[in-house]
RNA sequence: UCCCCAUUAGCUCAGUCGGUAGAGCAGGUGACUGUUAAUCACCUUGUCCGUGGUUCGAGUCCGCGAUGGGGAGCCA
């Protein structure tokens, strides 16, 4: 529509006793006989505005009967409002009905659970609650794309398909054009060099190792794209696809990959505090009463840091009973990943420096012959929110230990090249998109901070 | 995948000791109103998740299944 504001400008500007249209979707509608009170919203921000229409208008009867829902245009004079509640509202000289919704409308004027809204997950983007939430994620993931532009990092798009299947990161979604019913045989296996690509192939759980490549030639790298894993989770943390942010830096060390990751972290944390300080009060007000001062600490607070076999001394020094015993080579469980970084620090901490056996082969081999340059980012309430390591570019030691962990080397021939010529030390860390936002809204669910969640038994919309 | 919990009106939920189902909101009608998830009065709405069993009788107890949620594992 020509000359349609949005409402949000509209608020900013307050240019009181201009004509202006704006258009939007009736969120309530009061009705009376001298005068009707429309709640309309256009998803720019979390307030509407205020439509009064006078008795004289044409249509008037109709127009104070609409239904929640309803898709109208306004056009009228900005006012100054003479009642509590707003600032402005918008003297209505004439409405346009696109349509009214019907009664049977599913969002009801009153608080819905997210297990409800889920089930209706085409229409929850209207609420207060996603209509938030999904400006938060759309305001991060441009801050993300900000980020690194500001520190000349290359943006790669690695690819969604991939031959890759030994990277240890999880189960792959297969792909094929092969006949599900009666695919083409080799001694009774599916015969893959007939498929598409000639060679099994599945949708990618990591740029990682392609981003690898790519730092050894741009230095400074990042993806920002949809990963996917097949595991059968059912978690609030897990889902089977999702968003991930993966930087790789030539010429970095375990610190200088730790240091990104908080000089990153900490970068969002502020914009959002100055970009969306609506939505962050929301949040703070209807989901999560600390989450302001959260993300204030974080924004503020230096990062601990924690060696390993520090931290499991920290455990083991703990009266609280585990279920998991902790010794040193055992991986951290959640409950221990939580005790140390609600209970000991409470606040963001870098756990670094884990046993080799029980990370992947691809990380840094320590001088102490038993650990790797590993770290996670450990925060409370979502527990590990990032996972990063300095690679290991030696190539003996990188073929040795792709050896011992029986790790193929056929298919990653390309990989073990970036190791042949003009290798370097580098390091990365990737962190999840979803448990960002659930982390920086209090949101509890993965399921409610992507639009149209993918899970087991679930791929609808 | 394992463990625990839940499933009752369109939505959110109550339902006592096993005796045949209720509230608020939504919806309808009317009144009233510069209102704020408006208010007031009256009214409508049920495969009590499914299935089998116990019982004179099951929303309620037991078995099996489905779905949802939480915890765990896997991980981001």
């Amino acid at each position: 529509m020509t000359g349609r504001v949005r409402i949000k400008r509209l608020l900013e500007q307050g240019l009181v006793g201009t004509e202006v249209t704006v258009a939007g979707w009736a969120r309530s509608v009061r009705g009376g006989k001298g005068v009707a009170f429309i709640a309309l919203n256009d998803g720019s921000s979390l307030n509407g505005i205020q439509v009064v229409v006078d008795a004289a208008l044409p249509r008037f009867e109709e127009i104070a009967r609409l239904g929640t829902g309803s898709s109208l245009a306004v056009t009228g004079i900005l006012t100054a409002s003479p009642a509590a509640g707003q600032r402005f509202e918008l003297a209505a000289l004439s409405v346009t009905i696109y349509q009214n919704a019907s009664p049977d409308y599913p969002l009801q004027k009153k608080r819905h659970s997210f297990e409800y809204l889920r089930t209706i997950a085409h229409l929850r983007p209207r609420t207060n609650t996603f209509g938030a939430l999904f400006r938060v994620r759309s305001f991060l993931a441009q801050a993300v794309h900000r980020f690194f532009a500001q520190r000349g990092f290359l943006y790669v798009q690695t690819p969604i398909i991939t031959a890759n299947d030994c990277e240890g990161a999880g189960e792959l979604f297969r792909v094929t054009t092969l006949d599900p019913v009666s695919p083409p045989l080799v001694k009774g296996k599916a015969d893959f060099s007939a498929d598409f690509f000639g060679v099994p192939t599945g949708l990618t759980v990591s740029g990682q190792l392609e981003g690898e490549l790519f730092a050894l030639a741009f230095s400074d790298i990042y993806t920002f794209g949809p990963t996917f894993r097949a595991e059968n989770s059912n978690t609030p943390r897990h889902a089977a696809e999702f968003w991930m942010i993966e930087p790789e830096m030539a010429f970095a060390d375990l610190a200088a990959d730790a240091a990104l990751a908080e000089e990153f972290l900490r970068y969002l944390c502020c914009q959002l505090l100055e970009e969306c300080p609506e939505e962050l009060e929301f949040f703070n007000r209807q989901v999560d009463t600390g989450l302001i001062e959260r993300i204030r600490t974080v924004a503020e607070t230096k990062f601990q840091l924690m060696e390993y076999g520090d931290a499991i001394r920290e455990l083991q020094k703990a009266t609280v009973p585990f279920v998991y015993p902790v010794a040193w080579g055992v991986d951290l469980q959640t409950e221990h990943e939580r005790y140390l970084t609600e209970q000991v620090v409470n606040g963001p901490l870098f756990v670094i420096n884990y046993p080799k056996e029980i990370k992947a082969f691809y990380m840094r081999q320590n001088d102490d012959g038993r650990t790797v340059a590993a770290m996670d980012l450990l925060v409370p309430k979502v527990g590990e929110l990032i996972g990063g390591s300095q690679r290991e570019e030696r190539l003996e030691l990188l073929e040795r230990r792709m050896a011992e962990m029986g790790i193929a080397t056929e298919g990653l021939w390309w990989y073990l090249d970036s190791r042949r010529w003009g290798s370097c030390p580098h390091a990365g860390f990737g962190l999840g998109f979803e448990r960002l936002i659930i982390y920086l809204t209090g949101m509890e669910n993965i399921r409610d901070v992507i639009p149209f969640p993918r899970t087991p038994r679930h791929a609808e919309f």
